[in-house]
DNA sequence: TCTGGGGTCCTAGGACCC
DNA sequence: TCTGGGGTCCTAGGACCC
């Protein structure tokens, strides 16, 4: 018999906030931008979400429905730095912890009664344990089952812990919303309430012949799960078995819409070099390369390229992206956001690289000495010269440190 | 209301191969 | 000369999650 705990933390980047400024405690705080800036809302307080503000609207929404709401840019670094501190409390606790996202982990406590006892005073104590090492409040779901253990937290909040015995896990679905099941949005919702499917009840009910061709493989697979069923999928998964990343990728929206291709081809170089930057990082080789291409009026086009040979130079991904952006750019047309993906990695660049063995080297270790001085004086201390905005030119030409040293493919000095 | 940024997974069609 | 079946890789798009 599984023992799962979903353990996920309560308003997560509005708690952290309050901990550095505690007289935001029980106002109405967003975290996400100011309320004039293109953006959504982050994350609301629970004095905000009475106003109906909720993570994913827009500002400026969130603003006509909360004027006084206090808006925050917010503090990733904060919220990376007490992820890790709730991990490391997890990890103390139990032998195998999966963080699923920043604010949300997945413990696997299958035979660790005799030492923490019933799973409710267990979650009791790793509760206070986290609330005494960080500040913050979580509320823990636990089940047999990863997603009941997942449904349980989200209805245990806030501050509560939920245990579903098992063998209830169906009766303890059954009333919900569809919508409450991980893996059903906005869509799969609407497509089921058009099918007279509105709550988990009806949905455990459903012809599984009709679900399996409307829905495809997840609509099987919660139609079993509605009825408490063991179905495939990621939720069978053991605990800690994710292994690294599979993608990695920046975007960016600008805050006005523009189609000076200068500007266009020097951003795209900047999100290249931070893409560049997290695959070495993470001593990664990515083969495929994305270019993300959203226009004025919201329409969006991907266009990628597999290259020949994995890599993780800023070079290679700039150049191939702004090939697929040259190619793709409908010339003079609006954009209102440019993205750079990277993906199909390797640990190292397999075939031969365009450049030679030497070159490679040579640019290995320049970037590795820039990721350096990136870290000792900031991201935008320096930077290739096509990822620089054109008015910061100047500047960087004179910068003293004076490295690295050519680039040898198109001979520009970096 | 005018829509971020970072991800994962699934689907579907075409190329290509045996 | 009217057209199989399976497998893999690649690309584009989309639903969904926090």
């Amino acid at each position: 018999m599984k023992t799962y705990f979903h353990v996920d933390m309560d308003a997560f980047f509005v708690s952290v906030e309050e901990i550095f400024d505690p007289s935001l405690k029980g106002k109405p705080v967003v975290v996400g931008g100011a309320p004039d800036q293109r953006g959504v809302v982050s994350a609301a307080s629970y004095a905000a979400r009475k106003f109906g503000v909720h993570s994913a609207m827009p500002l400026r929404t969130a603003r006509r429905l909360c004027p006084q709401a206090i808006f925050l840019e917010g503090h990733p670094s904060r919220y990376r730095d007490y992820s890790r501190r709730v991990f490391d409390i997890l990890t103390s606790f139990a032998p195998a912890v999966e963080m699923a996202s920043i604010d949300e982990a997945y413990l696997d406590l299958t035979g660790t009664t005799r030492l923490h006892g019933h799973p409710l005073a267990a979650a009791h104590r790793l509760h206070d344990l986290v609330r005494r090492g960080t500040g913050l409040n979580c509320s823990i779901g636990i089940s047999r089952s990863r997603m009941v253990a997942k449904v349980a937290s989200d209805q245990a909040k806030p501050n509560g812990i939920l245990w579903i015995a098992p063998g209830l896990e169906a009766r303890f679905l059954a009333p919900l919303d569809v919508r409450k099941l991980p893996g059903v949005g906005k869509v799969t919702e609407q497509r089921l309430f058009a099918a007279g499917i509105r709550t988990v009840r009806q949905l455990a009910a459903a012809d599984e012949a009709y679900l399996a061709q409307s829905f495809g493989k997840w609509g099987m697979a919660l139609a079993g799960k509605a009825r408490g069923e063991d179905a495939g999928g990621w939720y069978d998964a053991e605990v800690g078995e994710g292994g690294g990343p599979k993608s990695i990728s920046h975007e960016h929206t600008f805050s006005q819409d523009t189609a000076d291709s200068e500007r266009l081809e020097a951003m795209l170089a900047r999100l290249s070099e931070m893409v560049a930057r997290r695959l070495r990082d993470h001593a990664l080789f990515a083969r495929t390369v994305q270019l993300k291409l959203r226009y004025a009026d919201f329409s969006t086009y991907t266009r990628a390229v597999t290259l020949d040979h994995a890599t993780q130079l800023d070079t290679e991904i700039r150049d191939a992206i702004r090939n697929l952006f040259r190619r793709n750019w409908r010339r003079g047309a609006a954009v209102r956001l440019l993205g750079v993906h990277a993906s199909s990695f390797s640990d190292s660049a397999g075939q031969a690289s365009l450049l030679d063995g030497d070159g490679a080297l040579r640019w290995s270790k320049a970037l590795t000495a820039v990721d350096r001085i990136r870290d000792k004086f900031g991201a935008d201390s320096i930077s290739l010269a096509s990822g620089l905005s054109a008015r910061f030119r100047e500047r960087v030409h004179e910068n003293p440190a004076g490295l690295p040293g050519k680039d040898p493919q198109d001979g520009r000095s970096s």
